[in-house]
RNA sequence: GUAGAUUUUUACUGCUC
């Protein structure tokens, strides 16, 4: 039993949720061992995105039947599956009918709620649980804090983020590099520059260590406020600190480029990347696209995608790919040219347009005069909405 | 000898403000 929980764990943390359930299911038939609760709570920690979390009220359901038992762990998993799809109401449901079953919850558990309702965008509901665990006598620990910090940031309230930094301090919860880089990271949706660059002073200042997050972060920030000179200095002072890029890195400052309508830049980047033993990716090369589309390079957009076309190790181009040199032919008038890679995307690389794709080589013959194309491609757009995907 | 919670990237779109 213990080597197949194990075995259960190391599905979930390879994020294989369909060979945990499947084994959870045949553990019985195949190995005579009736799952226990850990069993069920490790195969409910497996659970990914969109739709799995139903999944886990039918695993629930199935191992009360079964005269198991659910703990703590089986429900803050559940609370968990819930966060992950989005859903504060089910997670608060499942945090009350832990609390109905008996089950004394624990700081993680209150951590995952809160981490649910935060994502959910309800603050006061996550502030009033905060509360709650208060009145329990539980501490918060530093995971605690960082949920609620990092929904209170993407959701725009940055005041209340760096508040709650001072609350932390104040309950004696030291910050991580966790904190600051949520902090830093909801500088870039609040397009506070200033802020973000304090932040990351403060870090050093309190020995905290600024990881490769925390740079892409700084990274991020940049592209959101449009400052590809202070990105590149972000850039450089990886090498000062000993850190290296990763995937993220290059791809975040590609799109500060691209931000940037920097394309020689970006050329320059992407073909370093590779130099440097970081493979671009799809998000690498549509990055590049982008930008080459910004700035009408059709030419060199279109070499590029023949390139990700035919290279072994670059990846396939998708339909953003398409879309952006759609979108550098509707911008150039090349309304022809436009039309005809509409189709060979379809019929010789099997990508199916979008409507996206369709309006830029719509706009593209509207712009020369080819009002009769214009009018049948959107006639096509409208039909081809209605069929399955 | 086994289990649970938090942070970073791309064209457009959508959601929220």
């Amino acid at each position: 039993l213990v080597g197949l929980n194990s075995t259960l764990n190391a599905c979930a943390s390879c994020g294989l949720w369909n060979e945990a359930l499947e084994l959870l299911e045949s553990m019985e038939r195949s190995f005579g061992v009736k799952p226990d609760v850990r069993s069920y709570s490790s195969a409910m920690a497996a659970l990914e995105p969109s739709g799995q979390f139903e999944k886990g009220l039918e695993l629930l359901g199935k191992m009360k039947l079964e005269g198991v038992q659910p703990n703590k762990f089986t429900y803050s998993s559940l609370i968990c599956a819930c966060s992950k799809e989005n859903r504060w109401e089910k997670a608060l449901e499942v945090a009350e009918m832990m609390e109905a079953e008996g089950v004394v919850g624990d700081v993680v558990s209150y951590s995952a709620l809160i981490d649910a309702l935060g994502k959910g965008r309800q603050f006061e509901r996550a502030e009033e649980v905060l509360e709650g665990m208060r009145i329990v006598k539980l501490k918060p620990n530093v995971i605690t804090y960082n949920s609620l910090m990092n929904a209170l940031g993407k959701a725009g309230k940055l005041e209340q983020a760096s508040r709650l930094l001072r609350t932390m301090k104040k309950h004696g919860v030291k910050a991580d590099a966790t904190s600051y880089n949520s902090l830093i990271s909801a500088c870039a949706h609040n397009n506070a520059v200033t802020m973000a660059f304090e932040f990351l002073r403060e870090m050093e200042a309190r020995n905290i260590g600024v990881d490769i997050v925390t740079l892409n972060s700084a990274l991020s920030v940049c592209m959101k406020a449009k400052t590809w000179k202070s990105a590149e200095k972000v850039f450089e002072s990886f090498q000062e600190r000993g850190i290296e890029p990763d995937i993220i890195s290059y791809n975040t400052m590609l799109a500060c480029y691209n931000q940037g309508k920097q394309w020689k830049r970006a050329l320059v980047l992407l073909t370093s990347m590779e130099d440097r033993g970081v493979a671009p990716d799809l998000i690498s090369y549509n990055c590049v696209l982008s930008v080459l589309d910004k700035n009408e390079k059709c030419q060199a957009a279109l070499e590029l995608l023949r390139l990700m076309s035919t290279s072994d190790s670059a990846p396939n181009p998708d339909v953003v790919s398409y879309s952006c040199i759609l979108n550098c032919f509707k911008k150039t008038s090349r309304a022809d040219e436009a039309v005809k890679l509409l189709k060979t995307m379809e019929s010789e690389h099997g990508i199916k347009p979008n409507a996206y794709s369709y309006m830029a080589v719509i706009d593209a013959c509207d712009r020369c005069g080819m009002s009769e194309e214009a009018a049948q491609l959107l006639e096509v757009m409208r039909l081809r909405r209605q069929e399955p995907d």
